[in-house]
DNA sequence: CTTAGCACTCCGTTTCTTTGAGTGCTAAGC
DNA sequence: GCTTAGCACTCAAAGAAACGGAGTGCTAAG
């Protein structure tokens, strides 16, 4: 059977209604729309077709007709009309994604909390690195009454440091020593590479500050593992009781624990290879605790060879339009202020509405 | 009226009861009680009266007994049993907690969800800092190709750093002599120390290098502030719905919601003057949205200057003893692992359990 | 002081009825 | 041939009535 036009126009405004109210849709409810020039009979006919070709569902024999799963795939791939994001909307998510954000992992949390609040539901934000880190450079610093601080440069260009209280005082030509020797042994490594036999060449060649080496070693290893790990936060679990679908306390409960959670950390691997918005409809989610739910999710780019993702979670029947439209403007303007984090570029508003 | 023995004795059969089973309790459930050597009709006399003093309610004439606020709170003060940890379950904190906990963020949401794991409740998990940091001292590294990397070492021991790429180059004579001035100047300041006039007489001295003064300076201030201020938080909010008082979902929204946004905030404040465990029954709560919820808090020791807080929030009928007994062995045992932290010694058992 | 007995209350459950929105089908209209 | 008015039919949801039973308070006897 065709897909009319008018089919897909009946289509569409079954799921838009149903987005708003969260009740079945009926016949009369369709004719009562703006230009919408058929009679309720006529309608009633369409949708029973469209019922049969598996885009809307029935409740019951008496109940008005909700959209399947193929149903909203269909719309959010075709039907859905954009949705445009007016001044106000992308004023506020401007300057809220203005403020300095410092750390990655306080990033995340960050992000996540934000697009909770913009798209009103559940929200993830995820930041993970590609392909493993090695070091670039060690340095070491004298810190004064038998503490050495240890500065490693990782391949990204990221920092990290360590406090190292010594069992043994040290000075500084020792410290000088060390830090060439670790520079010549260790850099250009990945973690796996740090074996026990460059431990004991390193220590043996290490002289008076051999004793900070497995100290050394294993910071700097937990800390390569570390980076090539990922950053993870969810958000607003609340938000999700307020949806009607979710009065289910059971239904409820099964959605956030899934999220809190492992079901969602191979959600990132999934998206990872795909670009740009990604709409996963009710049970075309991998995760069966998800089948009633819907997820979407946006890829953004930090530099540093990191990637980030940020996604919200909500029922099947969530308003796609706004919600992939804010998204991407949220990735937009996260991608830009990562690369240029000088002079913060946020992306204009696609247009001013109204 | 005076609280007898026996009184005492029902009030706890009651609370007890219906913490496990969260149903009224009747004169008949007490009479069933080991040791309950009295009538059903002698007991209800006493449940009359523990009524008639406010210790009972009725939910309506014909149920049984719930305990008031007033009821729990004599509970936790005087009534309940000390819970005794098994083995297995001090075996299991233990274990869970000896993990590296790297950095004090990362620390902070590890601790929330284990705690939340070990109560089956959502719990918090605070790190905050008392008294304003000052810097002990700085230290620059000429990182190649026109970067350097600023190493601050704070008051507390804390060291943070921060990549600084050049827009001008700069030798080592240069950074030698901004690290000079930098410490001369700055350090032992708290941020609201660094004014407009010391930023300028910092700029005028340090040469070449006075384009690095505003990020450093910028960057520390931003440091010294964060590091005062407070970290937090929630892990297992989809566990509170697991509990029958929460299948009404406009509550469990009400608690969520409270305890994502900023009404648990300011409960540091009011913790962070107390000693040991505290028990905040419904009513007692500041919140008016926590008033049929109860919390739990500890605080705990991390050394450095900072003080630690972990606690649940659950159903006013909680199991009082266990969560505090968890709670506390919980936070016994993190003060030890931070205070010592080269060799985690955890504290026994209370004791091993039959 | 304790307890057996009893009338009474009132919630939760079940069962039955009612209501009404929405449907599918048929036949008439354009 | 497509559209639409009309109508009998279905079925969930809401309301009303009846029931059962757990628990109570009180009284009077042990």
């Amino acid at each position: 059977m065709e897909l009319t036009e008018r089919k897909k126009k009946v289509l569409r405004s079954v799921v838009d209604l149903y987005i708003r109210t969260a009740e079945p849709v009926g016949s009369k409810a369709i004719t009562e729309l703006p230009d919408m020039k058929y009679s309720s009979a006529t309608i009633r006919n369409e949708m029973a077709e469209l019922t049969t070709m598996g885009y809307l569902e029935q409740p019951h024999t008496s109940a008005g007709r909700i959209p399947s799963a193929a149903g909203y795939r269909l719309y959010v791939d075709e039907l859905m009309s954009d949705y445009r994001l007016s001044i106000d909307e992308t004023r506020s998510i401007s300057t809220a994604i203005e403020e300095k954000m410092q750390r990655v992992d306080k990033m995340v949390e960050k992000v996540a909390k934000l697009v909770s609040q913009a798209t009103d539901l559940p929200a993830i934000s995820v930041a993970s690195r590609h392909g493993s880190a090695t070091v670039k450079r060690f340095d070491l610093i004298l810190a004064g009454q038998g503490s050495v601080i240890l500065v490693v440069m990782l391949s990204s260009d990221e920092v990290v440091n360590k406090l190292i209280k010594l069992p043994v005082s040290v000075t500084e030509t020792d410290t000088k020593l060390l830090g060439a020797v670790l520079n010549a042994a260790m850099t250009g490594l990945t973690a796996d590479e740090f074996t026990a036999e460059l431990l004991e060449k390193v220590m043996a060649a290490a002289g008076v500050a051999a004793a900070l080496v497995p100290v050394i070693v294993d910071f700097t290893t937990d800390t390569l593992r570390r980076s090539g790990s990922t950053n993870m936060a969810v958000a607003g679990h609340s938000r999700l009781l307020g949806l009607p679908e979710y009065r289910d306390v059971d239904k409820a409960q099964k959605v956030l624990s899934s999220i809190d959670e492992d079901a969602l950390s191979n959600l990132p691997a999934v998206m990872m290879n795909e670009h740009g918005t990604k709409v996963l409809v009710g049970p075309e989610n991998v995760a069966q605790e998800l089948k009633d739910t819907s997820v979407v999710m946006t890829k953004f780019d930090i530099g540093d060879g990191m990637q980030g993702m940020i996604g919200v979670v909500g029922p099947t029947r969530m308003d796609y339009a706004k919600v992939t439209a804010r998204l991407s403007y949220f990735a937009e303007s996260l991608s830009k202020l990562f690369t240029k984090p000088e002079t913060p570029q946020l992306p204009e508003a696609p247009h001013e509405d109204q």
